[in-house]
DNA sequence: CAAAAATAGTTGATATAATCAACTATATAT
DNA sequence: ATATATAGTTGATTATATCAACTATTTTTG
């Protein structure tokens, strides 16, 4: 019998636990600390988005949604939000009339520092206790399963974005 | 400039990319292709929480909680889905008044092998190409940062559940 | 070249999920 | 005996995902 008290079920040790579950707690662990790192840095939510607009500087708006795998539709609301908040800006494409361009604002761009060094800072907490070697063979292998997935889900059905 | 045409930000590949973003991208490709590939057999979400009570057979709402990292205000109506589905069913607590213990039915016990058959097949191509070894040293990588990042959670806050 | 198909972005509707506070009932600690 | 903690529930709210339909533009192709 399994109750609250002697919770003993790990899926990190349970033999053929689906890797989904695994994904989903660690992101969500990482995630959260993260919010409460950002806590009162003028938004709350969406870092990653942040993260990568002001890495790039210029990127569109469906090429965002492609990289994170968010529906386009999901991507509009994301930066109406950031928009809002004054982090980013759509500015027409030149060469291609139905695209916008995001990038940074100043404001943006003055969070951006905060938002990596959180990001870097969690990954040194998660990598903690990994020799050099270790860490970038799990990067290696996250890559790999990355392409073994996206070979499955392209067979199998439709992408949606 | 990058657009949705030659799309070229990959986080596998970027330095210091979130590992946040890394573990929601592969749980969604596993998550997408575990929701196809059992389209038609009964429920249409929650597989692994009902993967998880056929598993263990008799759990209570609050260790799968914690154990799936899920507010209680969310199990319950996790277990309301499943129950009306007919695939789970709650019991008195034996030795404590306020709990229930979670429990298949026939029905449940029947869709169980399907689901952990998706699982497995899906582990399989996930780690297609991986040695015996690489695949150990993955889950204990995996294993390691869960631990990594429950200290920091536990440490920053306090948890919800 | 003109017509057809594809793409970038938006909107509205809907479905799903997470979160919080408040609550009941029971169990445990002091 | 009282205070505190726990298991579970509910209602309200917010966040997120998803889908179809739409405009405007670009690309394809016959």
């Amino acid at each position: 019998m399994l109750t609250a008290q002697k919770n003993k079920i790990n899926p990190f040790e349970t033999k053929d636990s689906p890797l989904s579950l695994m994904f989903n707690m660690l992101f969500k662990k990482y995630y959260h600390a993260a919010e409460q790192q950002l806590v009162g840095a003028e938004l709350d939510r969406y870092f990653y988005v942040l993260g990568l607009i002001c890495k790039h500087e210029k990127i569109t708006q469906q090429c965002l949604a492609n990289c994170l795998q968010i529906d386009k539709a999901t991507m509009v609301r994301v930066i109406d939000y950031l928009t809002d908040k004054g982090l980013v800006k759509r500015t027409p494409h030149s060469e291609d009339r139905r695209a916008y361009i995001i990038s940074p604002t100043p404001k943006g761009l003055k969070i951006a520092p905060k938002i990596e060094a959180t990001f870097s800072q969690l990954n040194k907490l998660a990598f903690n206790g990994f020799s050099a070697e270790e860490k970038k063979m799990f990067i290696e292998f996250m890559n790999r399963m990355d392409n073994n997935l996206s070979d499955v889900t392209s067979n199998i059905s439709v992408q949606k974005n």
